[in-house]
DNA sequence: TCGTTGTTGAAACAGTCGTACCATATACTC
DNA sequence: GAGTATATGGTACGACTGTTTCAACAACGA
C-alpha cells in the first residue's frame, strides 16, 4: 500500500554526483551547487543519502567500483614480454582519460593522512591491487606471495603518476618507465 | 616619525603559523582556530598578510624553506656504494620526524591538481631535486645532463612514500626500496 | 474517497567563513 | 604637550555551510 518506492532514482543520482565529484574533486564539495549541476535539491540529496558525508561515502565506493571495472576490461592481455606489460599499464593509467580518476585518487589519499578515521579501508585501496598485478608479473616475482615486485612496481606507476600530473612531462616520465622495464627484465 | 614597524612580529607569526599547518593541514585551515592557536586575532593575521591566500603563500614557502635546510643538512654524505646513499634518503624521508613535510607534501599537490592556478610553480616543487640527486647518483646515470635517472629514483621514493603514509607496513616499504636498490647496482 | 507511504519544495536555523570598518591604544619625533 | 605612524580589539557584514522543519503533493491499495 501507499505510493511504491523509486531506488532507480538514487542510483541516477549517485551516477551523476560521481561524475560529478571527478569533474570538480572532492575538496570543496558542496551540497547546494551539486544539487543544482544535478537538477535536484539539496533536499533530495539528503533524503537520498541520509548526510554528506554518507553521499561522498557512497560517490567514493562508486568512483572504485567504476575504476575496477574499467581495469578489469583492460588488463587481460597476460602476454609480451615484462617491458611490454608494464608499458601496458603505464600507457593506461597516465592515459588523458584516467586524469580525473588519478586525482580523486591523489586528493582521496590526502585527505586520509589529514583525516584517518574517515578511511578505515585506505590500505585496502592501495594493496587490492597486488593480486592482478603479482599474476601479471609473475615471471619477475621472486616467488608465488611475493608482494615485494607488486609494492615496487606499484611505487614506480604512482611515483611517475605524481610526477606526471605535477609537471606534465610526458617525455621524461615515460622514459624513467622505460628505464625501470630495462632493471626490472635483468 | 610615529611608532617604529615590527618585522618581528610577522616572521614570529609566520613560523608559527607554519607549525600550525604542518600539524593541522591544508585542508580545513580557518583564520580563527589558527589565530587563537597563535594567541593573536584574526584581525592582526590580516594585517600581517593582507589575505588568507598570501598567509598560505607565506607558510608554504616557510616549510619548503625549512625542508631545504634540513635536507641540506642531512644530504653531505655522498660517500658509499648506491644502495647505501638510496637507503640512507629513503630512511631519511620516510622517518616519522618526516610525517608532517610528507603530508603536506601530498596535500599540496593533490590541491594543485584541482585548482591548478593557485601553484605556478608546482612543477618546480618536483625537478629541484634533480640537481641534489643527480649528483647524488652520478655514477648510474648514463650522463651528466641524464634527468631519467633522478626521475626514476624520486618516482620510487614518492610511491614508496605514498604506500607508507597509506599503509603504514613499514616492512614491505623497505624491502621494496632495497629490491630497487639491487635492480639499480646492475 | 480515504488512508498510507513515498517524494518534493520553500524556508529557516545555527553555525562558520574571510574580510571590512571604526575606534582606540601604543610608541615614537618634535 | 602635539603630531603621527603602527598596532590592536571589537564588531558586524554578507555569503556560505550542512541540516531541519513544515507543508504539500503524488501514487498506490482498499
Amino acid at each position: 500500500m501507499g505510493r511504491p518506492a523509486d531506488p532507480a532514482r538514487r542510483e541516477r543520482t549517485l551516477a551523476r554526483a560521481t561524475d560529478y565529484v571527478l569533474a570538480h574533486g572532492l575538496g570543496g564539495l558542496s551540497l547546494r551547487p551539486l544539487a543544482e549541476a544535478l537538477d535536484t535539491s539539496p533536499r533530495m540529496l539528503l533524503y537520498d543519502f541520509g548526510s554528506k558525508q554518507e553521499l561522498v561515502a557512497a560517490v567514493l565506493a562508486e568512483a572504485r567500483r567504476r575504476g575496477a571495472v574499467r581495469l578489469a576490461e583492460h588488463l587481460p592481455p597476460k602476454t609480451g614480454s615484462v617491458q611490454e606489460r608494464l608499458r601496458g599499464i603505464w600507457a593506461w593509467i597516465s592515459a588523458d582519460e584516467r586524469a580525473p580518476f588519478v586525482r580523486l585518487f591523489f586528493e582521496v589519499h590526502a585527505d586520509g593522512l589529514v583525516h584517518p578515521e574517515n578511511y578505515p579501508d585506505q590500505g585496502e585501496a592501495i594493496t587490492d591491487w597486488f593480486d592482478t598485478l603479482g599474476a601479471a608479473f609473475r615471471d619477475v616475482s621472486t616467488g608465488p606471495d611475493d608482494t615485494v615486485t607488486p609494492t615496487l612496481v606499484m611505487a614506480v606507476v604512482r611515483g611517475l603518476l605524481f610526477d606526471l600530473t605535477a609537471t606534465g612531462d610526458r617525455h621524461r616520465t615515460d622514459r624513467a618507465l622505460d628505464r625501470f622495464a630495462e632493471l626490472l627484465k635483468q
